[in-house]
RNA sequence: GGGCGCGUAGCUCAGCGGGAGAGCACUUCCUUGAUAUGGAAGGGGUCACAGGUUGGAUCCCUGUCGCGCCCA
């Protein structure tokens, strides 16, 4: 089987050391997770990214400004995909020939941090949660928050930077920076001036026990027992007498149409009658402002048939209720019969009367019935009646239907009815002083109370007790309620000056339009969120962030707006950080001379920190003391040639894109970038979130250290990240070895590439068709590759590259060419122009590779120029020379590698039957049928392009037993064995009637070579 | 429950009204001078599912299911 037995010396002697072998020092297998920290310190101690700001000072700049990560915790594989995406995309601007300067940053405050610092600093250690009304405390918290996000800042920047993220690592940016403190103050000011700053106020969640707001995050649901209470809430006003809506929904439900006096009988009954609601908080009753109810839900009238004399549910009694939930409601009310009056429309009912209404002076009002999503028919009774200081749903719905509420003159204010404490105030009449929740968490005497009341006005149906999850506070566990407290608003709606009487929300929807979203879908879903959201809530009631710092006048709602006191709160920052706002004396020392601080109220809530990454753009890429390397950016927009991109996950069309979009829209009038790049989120292999206890979570650290970052580039670029990405073991085995076929090419390049002297180098054309062919390959991949970058379409590059290397480089080009490269005489044209064509690849692929395969580029860049301070990452993409195009000859050689198929066919039957091994055993004849397809195959060596020893052309269909292919019908494939001798040289079997004497077991070709090569080393 | 997306070979992705494709993986064979490499041939898909539009649908429309993000 085997030619050449272990035990036959008598071949002759070894011809390897005469051939032009591969040569390199680039390892095959790429040993990355140690290799890559050496070209890291590579970078650090050449100072590439010194080296690509100076290289392109003066081009165009493309800004990738970068979205900041929380400083909390280890990066996980969402940050290594958003970190990767932004290096690819900022190392092929720059080899685009932009000046493309990354500057990262990190977003410092907030609520988690603070949690953080109170769990390991205070309660782990039995130390009280320090009181924050004490400047000193206060500022000594501040300060081990800030210490904490310096630590993380430190590790996370480890970890980008070992994913070899190339940017400003020693100046990032951070929102805890004193310059970046100082300017979001200003930003805030701006929108104090402009008059978008207002005061308001919203219910939150409030803890009773500690006296603080809670976020969501600090609450958890536990079992509770509820004082549940159906109460009446009387009709008051129709919306019209003809009962429109009410009528339809009875023809609805088949109840047929009424005439005039069925009619004014309808209106009658509904004015007696009540709509019912039930609620587990008898205590927010005095703040009801409104029912809502869904149009979704079927609702009718009611009657009580029969019922005790005693019961609060009377004989007689007309209730409007869901039609799911009335026969359980008049079971909660100890109703023995009722029946069914006919069907409702609840959007007939104008107004109720409030429950409490005579009771106590102040509950006069109109109650409005408005829809309500969050209404169902699951439980109670249908309708939900609506507090707007006691819940989220009940604010939503009040706050979306203003316009209505002020047309109808009903008074908008949201009653502040319970204090810190949790007792009632005297915006609660007749109940000030009871109380919701005491200081141990338990059961004041408000619901009681309530209770009593509504009883004595009838309007009590009946009640109940309910164990259900409720939110208590993750701290004390004991209950938490909503209650309105004051809050600080971005006004959506409300005229900017110097605007043509535009609101922010136009401003922003106008900004959407004029930036390019990448994907397209991000403009539909950011559009849809700026249309329909509210006011922005930007105060919080927390330590560790950056001040509202603005005054108000005491006993007003005034902001101070002074330029001079302005000015001096933000030079304090600007030297402290925002920790001057909180120091004793803080009002004193920004407001003395010109006002007395004692008229004054200091406002000491903090900014909700996306306020605060929605200035990134306004300290980073305009402070050009601070960061001198985007100093002077010119947007295409303002006439300059530069491009300002954000990019990160799809959920920051609400996040940080949303911020700094409301933000720049209200300062400046108009988006802070031009370009918005979205990329999904990292599944498991299933297509299934990542989660601990499910045990799929795949780790970036993990990863480096198995298989290197390059593969994790890898990974990203050939994903389609604009969809969300899968990651698992199988996948990472899948491109483990799509990069190990990749770095062999470049490493047979790089091993050919050591015989190449650029004395050698062939012109043009000198060159044979195949190497034309090949320079043909790289016009046209240059022009892809260009437009796949600038379209950020990363998966393009590597689909077409990948196919280019293993399809028509390594399968095609490289496996004709050994021949020559390995055995030719050094004098050979072709071996040469091989040589010089190769060369013209390598530099290629090796720079349209270096943005995704940073580190292995680099690493063949080494190999290949022995240079010790330069770099890859500073070349440009390589101009490739449009005479290179040969479409001409590209359709031609497409004739032949189609011929060529039919060919390694034929062979591939010949190698099963054992009657041949390596292609250079056979000698085929080829016949073709087509007189131009024959003409074709003539005019090139088709033999060395088969790689086998000799070749015969004939015309004709070929004998029946030919090998042929439906794909190339007309071609016919005879296999003959080769016949003469084989070279012991090139292993090509040669006719030794024409061997050199000299070198007689050599083919004469070899024979040339050897004498040339003997010729040389004399 | 609502908004925005996605679902094509084992994996990553093309295609997008008229032949279902590429690279990797897999199987078999060859090479042993890219050698823990290289070459060749081959197998593998009801294009999530169900309706509809069309002379014709992976591609257009509607719905269902599954998955993700953002809300509720």
């Amino acid at each position: 089987m085997n030619d050449k037995p272990a035990d036959s010396p008598a071949k002759g002697p070894d011809y390897a050391p005469t051939l032009y072998l591969p040569v390199t020092d680039f390892p095959m297998r790429g040993g990355l997770p140690q290799k890559e920290p050496e070209i890291l310190a590579r970078w650090k101690a050449i100072d590439l990214y010194g080296k690509l700001r100076s290289t392109s000072a003066g081009r165009p700049k493309f800004v990738l400004h970068d979205g900041p990560p929380y400083a909390n915790g280890n990066i996980h594989i969402g940050h290594a995909l958003n970190k990767i995406l932004k290096d690819i995309v900022t190392r092929s601007q720059q080899m685009l020939g932009k000046d493309s300067n990354y500057v990262p940053g990190w977003d410092c405050h907030g609520l988690p941090i603070e949690w953080k610092i109170e769990e390991d600093n205070y309660r782990s250690k039995g130390k009280p949660k320090p009181d924050f009304t004490n400047p000193a405390a206060m500022i000594a918290f501040r300060q081990e928050c800030r210490a904490y996000a310096t630590h993380w800042l430190g590790v996370q920047r480890e970890e980008f930077v070992r994913l070899g993220v190339t940017g400003d690592w020693a100046n990032p940016y951070a929102t805890m920076a004193f310059p970046a403190e100082a300017q979001i103050a200003r930003e805030i000011m701006k929108f104090a001036a402009n008059g978008l700053l207002y005061r308001g106020s919203k219910p939150v969640m409030w803890s009773v026990v500690e006296k603080t707001a809670l976020a969501e995050a600090e609450v958890e649901y536990e079992d509770h027992v509820s004082d549940t209470i159906w109460t009446a809430f009387p009709v008051r006003t129709l919306r019209e007498r003809s009962m429109d809506s009410t009528r339809a929904a009875m023809e609805k439900s088949g109840e047929g149409a009424l005439d005039i006096e069925g009619v004014d009988e309808l209106f009658a009954e509904i004015n007696a009658a009540s709509v019912v609601i039930w609620t587990t908080t008898p205590w927010t009753i005095p703040a009801n402002r409104a029912i809502s109810y869904s149009r979704k839900i079927a609702y009718s009238l009611y009657r009580v048939t029969e019922a005790a004399a005693d019961n609060w549910a009377k004989v007689g009694g007309l209730y409007i209720l869901a039609d799911r939930l009335a026969s359980d409601v008049f079971k909660s009310a100890r109703v023995e019969n009722f029946e069914r009056v006919r069907a409702i429309d609840p959007r007939d009912i104008l107004a109720c009367s409030h429950p409490l209404n005579h009771r106590a002076a102040g509950y006069e009002f109109d109650v409005p019935l408005f829809d309500g999503d969050h209404v169902t028919d699951d439980t109670g009774t249908g309708f939900v009646h609506t507090a707007p200081s006691h819940g989220r749903d009940d604010f939503d719905v009040w706050m979306s239907n203003q316009r209505e509420l002020i047309a109808r003159g009903i008074d908008t204010n949201i009653p502040y009815t319970v204090d810190a404490d949790g007792y009632y105030t005297a915006e609660a009449p007749g109940f000030a002083g009871k109380r919701v929740i005491d200081d141990k968490g338990k059961k004041g005497d408000a619901n009681d109370a309530v209770i009593a009341e509504l009883l004595a006005a009838g309007n009590l149906i009946a009640r109940g007790k309910l164990k259900h999850q409720y939110p208590h506070s993750w701290r004390s566990k004991k209950p938490v309620i909503f209650r309105n407290t004051p809050q600080w608003f971005i006004a959506m709606d409300k005229p900017l000056p110097q605007t043509r009487n535009e609101s922010l929300r136009d401003l922003a929807l106008k900004a959407i339009k004029e930036t390019r979203w990448a994907p397209a879908f991000g403009e539909n879903r950011i559009n849809g969120m700026i249309a329909n959201r509210p006011d922005w809530v930007v105060s919080r009631q927390r330590a560790w962030g950056v001040p509202i710092a603005v005054f108000v006048k005491k006993g007003g709602h005034e902001i101070l707006i002074d330029e001079i006191v302005n000015a001096r709160i933000a030079q304090a920052f600007e030297q402290e950080g925002a920790d001057a706002w909180f120091a004793d004396g803080a009002a004193q020392r920004f407001l003395a001379p010109e006002y007395d601080p004692d008229d004054y109220e200091k406002i000491d809530d903090v900014l909700d920190v996306w306020f605060d990454s929605g200035c990134t753009h306004a300290f980073t890429l305009e402070d050009d003391e601070h960061f001198p390397g985007l100093a002077g950016i010119q947007r295409v927009r303002d006439g300059g040639a530069d491009e300002i991109m954000y990019l990160e996950g799809s959920d920051q069309h609400r996040g940080w894109f949303h911020s700094s979009l409301l933000e720049s829209c209200g300062t400046r009038g108009r988006a802070p970038y031009d370009v918005v790049l979205t990329h999904g989120f990292v599944l498991d292999e299933k297509g299934q979130k990542m989660s601990k206890s499910v045990g799929n979570v795949v780790a970036p650290q993990t990863v480096i250290k198995d298989s290197g970052a390059d593969i994790l580039r890898l990974w990203v670029a050939a994903s389609d990240y604009s969809d969300d990405l899968r990651i698992g073991p199988e996948i990472l085995k899948t491109f483990i070895e799509t990069y190990r076929k990749l770095r062999n090419t470049m490493r047979w390049m790089l091993g050919s590439l050591a015989h190449f002297n650029a004395s050698e180098r062939v012109a043009f054309n000198d060159m044979p068709e195949l190497e034309r062919l090949m320079l043909h390959r790289l016009v046209e991949l240059d022009s892809l590759v260009r437009e796949a970058y600038l379209t950020f379409d990363y998966k393009r590059v590597i689909a077409a590259l990948s196919a280019f290397m293993t399809s028509d480089l390594s399968a095609f080009y490289f496996d004709v060419r050994k021949d020559s490269l390995y055995c030719d005489p050094p004098s050979s044209l072709v071996r040469q122009a091989a040589l010089t064509v190769i060369d013209e690849i390598f530099q290629r692929v090796s720079t349209w590779f270096a943005p995704i395969l940073a580190f292995t580029c680099e690493e063949a860049f080494i190999a290949r120029t022995g240079s010790a301070d330069s770099s890859v990452h500073l070349q440009t993409f390589p101009a490739t020379p449009a005479e290179w195009r040969n479409d001409e000859l590209a359709a031609k050689w497409r004739v032949i590698r189609n011929a060529r198929r039919i060919v390694t066919g034929a062979l591939e039957i010949e190698r099963a039957s054992k009657r041949i091994g390596s292609s250079l055993e056979a000698a085929p004849v080829v016949y073709v049928a087509d007189d131009s397809t024959r003409a074709i195959l003539a005019s090139v060596d088709f033999s060395e392009v088969c790689i086998t020893s000799g070749l015969t052309l004939e015309a004709g269909e070929g004998p029946e037993d030919a090998f042929r292919d439906a794909e190339a019908p007309g071609i016919s494939v005879a296999p003959v064995r080769a016949s003469g001798v084989k070279c012991a040289r090139s292993w090509r079997y040669f006719d030794p009637a024409f061997a050199d004497p000299e070198f007689p077991e050599v083919s004469p070709r070899d024979a040339r070579a050897l004498r040339e090569l003997k010729a040389k080393s004399a």
